[in-house]
DNA sequence: TAGATTGTTAATCGATTAACAATC
DNA sequence: TAGATTGTTAATCGATTAACAATC
């Protein structure tokens, strides 16, 4: 079954609540629906993609819907992951000890500062980027997480897709030219803040 | 006039395309579409937002274009903000200076950690989080974005709101729940990445 | 002119909201 | 039973895609 982009974004805020859910056995989707300011049918319709039952009067086991999502979203399978430019922001997610739980694991970061190459983040090595091919191929790693600076956004990305990266996640703020069958996901957090800030609507 | 988010996000992104665009005077829907994987009429229609005319068999100005989406998204008046938390993240963005092109400019950030107090990230001071609801009010600022561990997200969430904060934007992995009148906007990094990764569509 | 591109309308598609019967 | 909640259908809304006349 295929998921909505959105529905999968929603199924994980909704994750987030039931991990830190602790008012008792049950949750009924008007509660989810308060916390994150949207519609009740919606959260309902969402549960739906998993296989799961809520309860009439009652409403879903908050164990089993966390599960539920877990297994869905496939958060045990772990993707893995090559973080390039070990800079703050790289640093910052290497040490995001949340992104295992939700099954992603990074295995390494690439630098070509020298200084930096051979420190270790978070458990998380250093390499110099001229090392990725070859661990691209050993590791069979085909996703990366871009985190250079803006001006070395664009020749990192062709040398990951030509060192066989598959999936560039990408938090620079530029467009990437990248070859056929490789696809980029922007995180543009520019877009994001003025979204937020622009129009009054609530935030998801 | 309103501007949906999607539009908002995608107009960005052309921002960041024009802002790099090196191969003459004019640029077409079709050349924005393709480096972004998306319909070219699309680009046209998002351009409608803007008070921009194009030129049939040439495209559009990139000067022309450039400045108008700077003025109808704001780029040029400054909202300012704080950043709660100076781990790598906070400073990750304290130094990420794409964000004053773009029209946020932080002015300084708290920590509860007496180590960091005092310190300076590119230029910005990191207070006590103590000192915050003073400098909120000298300052009138309203936005703030969360870089904290996720297990102080909800309290200093509910500490932002009483300090007179508006907007917050959430880089932690939680739901929070706020009083009336205040915004989240949740950036929600691994629904990004479920996203992406699930589903085999062209990300955007 | 011929051809490329915009501007715009119509058609399609998908997502959200409203409503309510079924259930316990 | 009465009442609360799910599951689901129908209605609405908005966004994307397709198509093409107008323009230079």
């Amino acid at each position: 079954m295929n998921i909505p982009d959105k529905v999968i974004n929603r199924l994980t805020l909704y994750h987030y609540i039931l991990e830190d859910y602790e008012d008792g056995l049950f949750i009924s989707s008007t509660q989810i629906a308060e916390l994150l300011n949207m519609d009740d049918s919606q959260v309902r319709k969402d549960i739906k993609y998993l296989n799961n039952a809520g309860k009439c009067r009652v409403g879903y086991n908050v164990q089993d819907l966390k599960s539920s999502i877990e297994q869905t979203l496939g958060f045990e399978t772990q993707k893995e992951a090559f973080i390039i430019g070990a800079g703050n922001l790289g640093s910052a997610l290497a040490k995001f000890d949340s992104f295992s739980n939700y099954g992603l694991r990074i295995l390494a970061m690439f630098d070509n500062n020298p200084v930096k190459v051979g420190n270790t983040i978070n458990n998380k090595e250093v390499f110099h980027i001229s090392k990725l091919p070859d661990l691209v191929r050993r590791l069979n790693v085909n996703i990366a997480i871009l985190t250079v600076p803006r001006q070395f956004a664009q020749d990192a990305a062709i040398f990951l897709a030509n060192s066989g990266i598959k999936y560039i996640w990408n938090f620079t703020p530029c467009v990437l030219a990248v070859p056929k069958g490789v696809k980029v996901w922007n995180e543009n957090l520019i877009g994001s803040f003025l979204q937020f800030t622009s129009n009054d609507k609530d935030g998801v």
